[in-house]
DNA sequence: GATGAATGAGTGTTCATTCAT
DNA sequence: AATGAATGAACACTCATTCAT
């Protein structure tokens, strides 16, 4: 019930809820997904009983924070449409920026098939994943009207691919980390733009070709 | 110790460990890395018994798989090198085929940064590493010379990508993901290219550059 | 403290009083003596905070239950001693009727030892008991000075006997239920007639024999 | 898989088991359906992780209690049965007997509505119960035939008022309670007696027709 | 007074590891 | 060597009680 009305909460109550969404987003990517409910409690300044309050479950708890942090992403994509001339750039920087896009992008790779499967079937996260879809799908129009992104790639190869880079992504970042990520992104960026190089295999993939992700 | 001179055991010994090994490497990639120590035991037809006595705990048995099928991966990237007439083909094989170095690849992110930094450690692992690091630069090289791989890169960017490429190969596979990883490895491979788009930035990484993977 | 003087609250807060009493009796009987006290504030229709300001505790809640039905039940058992022309009809009118009756015979059966140790030993359980114990000795008197209960039993006896019969009243009543207690009642009674059995072992107990019921 | 064949058991580990079954059942009735599971384990002198290799959790735990008292049960009144000049007396003997039988007739009192229901539709149990309907009944009809027990009962009110009688036990026996026991159990008894009284209300009551007790 | 959010101690259950058979 | 039973520490989750709003 608390999960599905946030806006109805008292203000603190409110301040805990965010406090703990941030504190396991965090907890999920730093320590994996068995991080005991009570480090992220304790983690968060809060008792379990506060955080059980707020999600039932510990998978309650994991969906919320898809949840939270798809909607942000959803959100930045769509500022990066509606501000960059190209939208070339709008692609780029609507999908590797921020960290709540890397956490989503990584999450599934952290859970198990289970709760994954539970993720991609939560109604409120569809929803959201869909809108999502409707922006970067306008986004690879535009760029491939623009020609900077080749024909021959859909909206699924490209979430496919910046997944990938992004699931790469070190879990405690250094100086080199942050090179090799840079260098990766060129090296598929470059494979990516409009030029004479083969076709690729098969035909362009769909976002919903790749429900997964 | 039984882990460390496995040619002196017994034959059914022999059997039981290999047995151990292949079923616990199926079964991280399967299950995610906590699998019960006794669902391993089970589905390898031993009692948990058995697999203490060939591995004395968790950590061992992780470690025993990550060497097992680093060495793998070494024979065939010796074999990929020995075979192929164009270095590109040997480099584009010996990365990318075998179920073994895809393991390798994807076990960093089944783990805890505290497992990976002991994998990191073990001196068998890292003596593996090395010959298999001494291959890789010998491809890429001769790539560099034949004009087919980017002057631009270096070992290390070689094998970021190419981990990111294979820790997106899904646990359970089916069509469509094998369709998007073809594609996917289609763009990498395009990007990797030696052709006369921009520079990548900074410099080519050497595969210590990137002792992680 | 607010539970020592009832008389003195505001007509909502005695009116909360109420319906709490009745839903945690219901409850108990339900849902066994470990019901949530949140399930039965929600019951009630009120906040856990109010039924914690009405009774300070668990047990406290449980004391005032008991204490409510019994004296409820001594109320009836008066009626039925100053209405009924015959003691035997007044004994098994008194023991036998109002829910409030039933539920106090249960209630020692739904607690643990240790709970059961306290409702004993309140000052005013005690109180109220003691006064029941007077109506029902005067009737087991006359009854059997009118002859129709036979000599060998004494009041314990028959708190006794009814207490058991009363107990076993399934939670969720159906009809085969109440036929199974009408006769089960029935055979009791006739145990209970005059007449020229064998007599009972033992002597007849008084109430004092039987604090527990 | 345990619980379903228990004559496979290593000999410790059949100790074992009949040792926690035997504790369990006397925690039950002194402490109530919530002791700790711990506890049990302590008092039967083993581990929790023993408790729980033989039984799954607590409503198997419970069940498994259930199964082998009704068991034990119906061995007695098979003895009692055949032992027994007197149907009359094989009928006293064999249902007030034993602890078994007390417990097993005050299981139900203990547990939440659900856990009975699930005790109910344990086959297992439907079984022995089923069974043990069978030589009652047999005895009602051999005492009806002897002139000693009254025409106008049936298996099911006998089963139902022994069941009352032995609910009544107090968890911690004194002599008191133990006087007030045998009275009891006489004035049920003498109101059981063939004699000229009044007919009791309604039909025999079946052993089907009580199917909970 | 009433409310319901926060707290944390208590308990069920799992599972890595040890050890008797 | 192999087996699987026993152990107990660790973690998920519940709920009595307190307290801020």
């Amino acid at each position: 019930m608390t999960a599905g009305s946030p806006e109805r909460l008292r203000a603190d109550a409110r301040r805990n809820r965010r406090k703990i969404l941030a504190t396991a987003a965090l907890a999920f990517v730093e320590d994996g997904p068995y991080v005991p409910m009570e480090e992220i409690a304790r983690r968060a300044g809060v008792g379990v009983g506060t955080l059980y309050r707020h999600f039932p479950d510990r998978d309650a708890l994991i969906m919320a924070v898809v949840r939270d942090n798809l909607a942000a992403t959803l959100v930045r994509a769509r500022q990066a449409a509606a501000e960059e001339e190209q939208a070339w750039d709008a692609l780029v920087r609507s999908m590797s920026a921020s960290d709540e896009t890397r956490l989503v992008l990584r999450l599934p790779t952290l859970f198990s098939p289970a709760i994954v499967a539970a993720i991609q079937a939560d109604p409120e996260i569809r929803r959201i994943r869909r809108e999502l879809v409707v922006v970067i799908d306008g986004l690879v129009r535009r760029a491939q009207n623009e020609g900077s992104l080749r024909a021959d790639v859909g909206t699924g190869d490209l979430i496919h691919l910046f997944s990938l880079l992004l699931r790469g992504v070190r879990r405690t970042p250094d100086d080199t980390a942050d090179v090799a990520l840079e260098r990766a992104q060129a090296v598929i960026l470059d494979g990516l733009r409009a030029h004479s190089g083969d076709l690729l295999p098969g035909r362009p993939l769909s976002a919903t070709d790749l429900e997964a992700e």
